[in-house]
DNA sequence: TTTGTTGAATTGTTCAACACTTGACAGATT
DNA sequence: AATCTGTCAAGTGTTGAACAATTCAACAAA
């Protein structure tokens, strides 16, 4: 029994634990479910998650009540708790509310911190290594991890929480996609010229040129998500068919 | 016992209960915080809260545990939790948040439903009814009830969301201190002033005069609030004073 | 086909216990 | 007197078991 204190020294005190158990819980969900491990549409049911992680029926939903508030896992009542989907509103959305807080972030860049441009070219970097060696999941990741460096230059921890809070959702939903579509090198020039506009300081082309990159990705990312939909749909045609 | 069934039942069945016990404590509690009945600080313990309520602990848990993620209630671990308490960092952020959003949706308001401009007009006129009568509480209200339909304009369920839960923390810090202070009329005229740009289209004079506003609104703010904190230490210096 | 009815499964909620931290207080030490 | 240390109560974190409420699907009846 008590497999949670397991869970809790198994860290080897690095750093003496200043979190609660359902806080590492939430934290384990929230990786599995942005890796894609738990794809959206998934159920989740409480205690054979609970079980399997070694820890009580109450502390689990505690941890779910976390990462439905994020906005990952959508709670019905009575009716159970399954990975968010995002619709095509959602995408909408998220993307209008990137195009608003990465560009206001660009015009707050008047005069960048040195260390802050560094952070930019070494994620471009390691974004440009994943597209070359066709590591689109990391790729995903170092793209996301630039634009979250962008919004670094709002200095203002509310709105760079709402954005990471964001663009969590957004990943969650290009994970399920991205394994291996198009996203061919046409998207890296774009990263770099944002980097030299920015660094240069011409601030208004580089607003530019962000929101056209963001209206491909979102175009992209539409066009996409219709194609696995309708592939979905005509699997499911096609296994009615079947049964039928 | 079981007094939870009544505040279950208490609603007169006008609407099938589709909202968990949880939640409606988690909601009875962020009335409290927002009216200034729990003053910002106050410490919250658990035990005789539920028992207040007649709930679970558990139950007051959850609600607890909302309410922190909303940022309204500050948790540290082991040692309970209290109401926030803004900083003025703080205030300056939420200042920018609000200007980042406010200005976005002015900009999106370029041909604005009639019905959206007539509830903008009763808020308004509302407002002015409050100042009118000396009501600070009901002004505030009204004011930020104001602001709020701008972000309407947005038309996107997260950024109105995100402006709600930022602007609720702002109220928090105002219910504690602007029960009886200036907010002459001046005020008054700036919104009749922003809603009459909004109808006739003028969204660049609109944008900046809503700036001006928020700059004046948070220097304000922080004002007081500098007050607020002097006095209070001298309060404290005396009554140490006292019992020393 | 449509409309109850039943019952198993799952979530919502409560309760009681224990583990772990913290903060305060009393006694010991210098 | 001032500081350190150990003890202890109070409060939070977590658990496990129970019961209530709700849903859903299978089945029976019309």
């Amino acid at each position: 029994m008590a497999p949670q204190i397991l869970l809790q020294h198994s860290m080897e005190r690095s750093q003496i634990h200043r979190t609660s158990v359902a806080d590492q819980v939430a934290g384990i969900l929230r990786q599995r479910v942005l890796n894609g491990e738990l794809r959206p549409g998934t159920s989740l049911q409480e205690i054979p998650l609970a079980e399997s992680l070694g820890v009580s029926r109450n502390t689990m939903r505690e941890a779910m009540r976390i990462l439905s508030l994020e906005g990952l896992l959508k709670r019905s009542i009575h009716r159970g708790i399954a990975v968010a989907q995002l619709s095509f509103q959602d995408v909408q959305e998220i993307y209008h509310v990137r195009r608003v807080l990465e560009i206001s972030a660009i015009h707050a860049a008047k005069t960048p911190a040195p260390e802050r441009l560094h952070d930019l070219l070494t994620a471009l970097e390691q974004y440009e290594k994943a597209v070359r060696a066709r590591d689109w999941v990391s790729a995903v990741t170092h793209d996301l991890h630039f634009h979250s460096l962008l919004i670094r230059f709002l200095g203002n921890r509310r709105l760079e929480s709402f954005y990471q809070k964001t663009i969590a959702e957004l990943r969650m939903g290009m994970v399920l996609v991205d394994q291996r579509h198009d996203h061919p090198g046409i998207l890296i020039p774009v990263h770099r010229k944002l980097y030299e506009l920015l660094k240069i300081g011409k601030l208004k082309e580089c607003a530019r040129i962000l929101l056209q990159h963001l209206d491909d990705s979102e175009s992209r990312l539409s066009r996409v998500m219709d194609n696995h939909r309708a592939a979905k749909t005509a699997e499911s045609r096609e296994s009615r068919s079947k049964t039928g």
